[in-house]
DNA sequence: ATGCATGAGTT
DNA sequence: ACTCATGCATA
């Protein structure tokens, strides 16, 4: 069956489920598709949440977090400059800690000062719990690595630069101090439950990778429809996506610098 | 270093 | 059902 062109206001949303088929462009329509509900929080304010061991909560965290979205386009206009200026009057900061540069500039300092003193990303990630700081506990050397890349979201990264400080004045302190503590816990852990990862092969990413370009944000019967077509779990499908649009947001990207 | 996953809090 | 911060598992 053929597809009017007069009726392609509505199509199937799985008439456009082939992005990246043989045919050069025939089925491709990078369109939209409307679904019943169309609400956009493309940049909602960034409200931060913590959960289990997450030792940060944005309206906790020790040298307060910024009241912003994660990626908020950059203030270089004059407009905008004197709104900062009246943000900081307000007694919202200017934006000097949330200034993009300085947070790369310190991300990279804080790398190369830590290896430096000859620490793993893993050891500043427990070493944190023992600083003490209020609300501040361990963290993962996934997220010190993600860090010191930049890897990780405006907001998270404003989040974590103090306390990422604090940890490094304090240890080049009790470096200079040739300091040891007689401290062995050893507290090795019990055999739990393993998580499983499941890994997408690289055919189905690619394909992933083109509906996610036409469309990142799926409805519900869409992400039913491809996990069938690339016969993968639906719920693999739409932690996929939800982690492509995360990805799409980090700093290296995002459009600030 | 990075992919896939969880969970709290929102929308 | 989503976003965001974060982490386990793995390349």
């Amino acid at each position: 069956m053929g597809r009017p062109i007069s009726a392609m206001s509505h199509m199937d949303g799985l008439e456009m489920l082939d992005p990246i088929s043989t045919s050069s462009m025939t089925t491709l329509t990078p369109m939209s598709e409307t679904p019943s509900h169309m609400h956009s929080y493309g940049m909602n304010h960034v409200m931060n949440h913590h959960h289990h061991g997450g030792p940060l909560s944005g309206h906790s965290a020790p040298g307060h977090h910024p009241g912003h979205h994660g990626g908020h386009p950059g203030a270089h206009h004059p407009a905008m400059a004197a709104a900062a200026a009246a943000a900081a009057v307000a007694g919202l900061h200017p934006d000097a800690d949330t200034d993009p540069r300085e947070l790369e500039a310190f991300a990279e300092r804080f790398k190369q000062r830590r290896i430096k003193l000859g620490v793993t990303q893993a050891d500043v990630g427990k070493a944190l719990a023992n600083l003490k700081l209020p609300g501040v506990g361990a963290l993962s050397q996934s997220t010190i690595c993600r860090f010191e890349s930049l890897t990780l979201s405006h907001n998270n990264m404003i989040a974590l630069k103090p306390i990422l400080q604090a940890w490094l004045e304090e240890a080049e302190a009790q470096a200079k101090n040739k300091r040891r503590d007689p401290d062995a816990p050893s507290v090795l852990p019990a055999g739990e439950k393993k998580r499983k990862r499941t890994s997408i092969a690289a055919p189905e990413k690619r394909s992933l990778e083109a509906y996610f370009a036409v469309q990142p944000r799926p409805s519900g019967e869409k992400i039913a429809a491809i996990a069938e077509k690339l016969d993968l779990k639906k719920n693999v499908v739409r932690v996929w996506f939800c982690n492509q649009r995360q990805k799409q947001k980090r700093m290296k990207f995002a459009a600030q610098h």
